[in-house]
DNA sequence: GTCTACGCAAAAAGACGA
DNA sequence: TCGTCTTTTTGCGTAGAC
């Protein structure tokens, strides 16, 4: 359905709306033309056959309209869960539940908005951490190489995980998304030339910027 | 300024369930 | 029968074309 025709739907819900609730409290209600409350048809006079013809193709038209309308109102009534109660369902009462579904699909899409930034964020500083482990990995390499040493070796990688900071919301994702990846954030020598062991099992804490 | 087409709202009439 | 909702008829306002 057009957006357009939707938005006129729920204008027109939020019109009847207000109109119910302002018959319940006794005041006038709000009408488009504010200065002609007083509209009374008035008795038709004898009129001539080019008014008859135009009334009658005015008639013609507003039929078409009314038509569109509920054309409107059935394609509408598919969008809409209507729920088990889909007995009899007036214009107003499809109006209403049209309007506060679009407020839960409102709902939804900012939440899913939340976590995909949440989710951004995250791997923004992963990336982060993994671009600097492989440089200090490097370096490290390079260090114990000039120095002849046989400790470091490519799965040995000192991770300095103090300082970093998760906010508890951070923490959880980051629990959800290690799960059963444990190893990536535990390293573990297994150097057969000494004892040297270093277990991080640590909560990745990264600062933010 | 007049004409025309269009849309909206009010009132009346019709339909229908409790 | 009464209340509520929908449909029909009609008058009015407004924008655009001329």
């Amino acid at each position: 359905m057009e957006l357009n025709s939707l938005l006129i739907l729920l204008e027109a819900a939020e019109y009847l709306e207000r109109r119910d609730r302002e018959a319940e409290h006794g005041y006038a209600s709000v009408l488009p033309y504010s200065s002609d409350f007083s509209r009374k048809k008035t008795k038709a006079s004898p009129i001539s056959r080019k008014t008859q013809n135009n009334r009658s193709s005015h008639n013609e038209l507003e039929k078409h309209r009314r038509a569109k309308l509920r054309l409107y109102l059935e394609q509408l009534k598919k969008l809409v869960p209507l729920g088990p109660d889909s007995t009899r369902h007036t214009t107003l009462s499809l109006l209403k539940r049209a309007k506060m579904h679009i407020k839960k699909l409102e709902e939804q899409d900012r939440k899913a908005l939340n976590v995909k930034e949440q989710l951004q964020r995250e791997h923004r500083y992963l990336k982060r951490r993994l671009e600097q482990l492989s440089v200090s990995g490097s370096v490290e390499r390079i260090r114990t190489d000039s120095m002849g040493s046989t400790i470091s070796t490519d799965s040995e990688q000192e991770v300095d995980i103090e300082g970093m900071e998760f906010t508890p919301g951070e923490a959880d994702s980051v629990d959800s998304i290690s799960d059963g990846e444990e190893d990536h954030y535990s390293l573990q020598s297994s150097s057969s030339d000494t004892s040297y062991t270093a277990t991080h099992s640590h909560r990745l804490q990264p600062h933010h910027c």
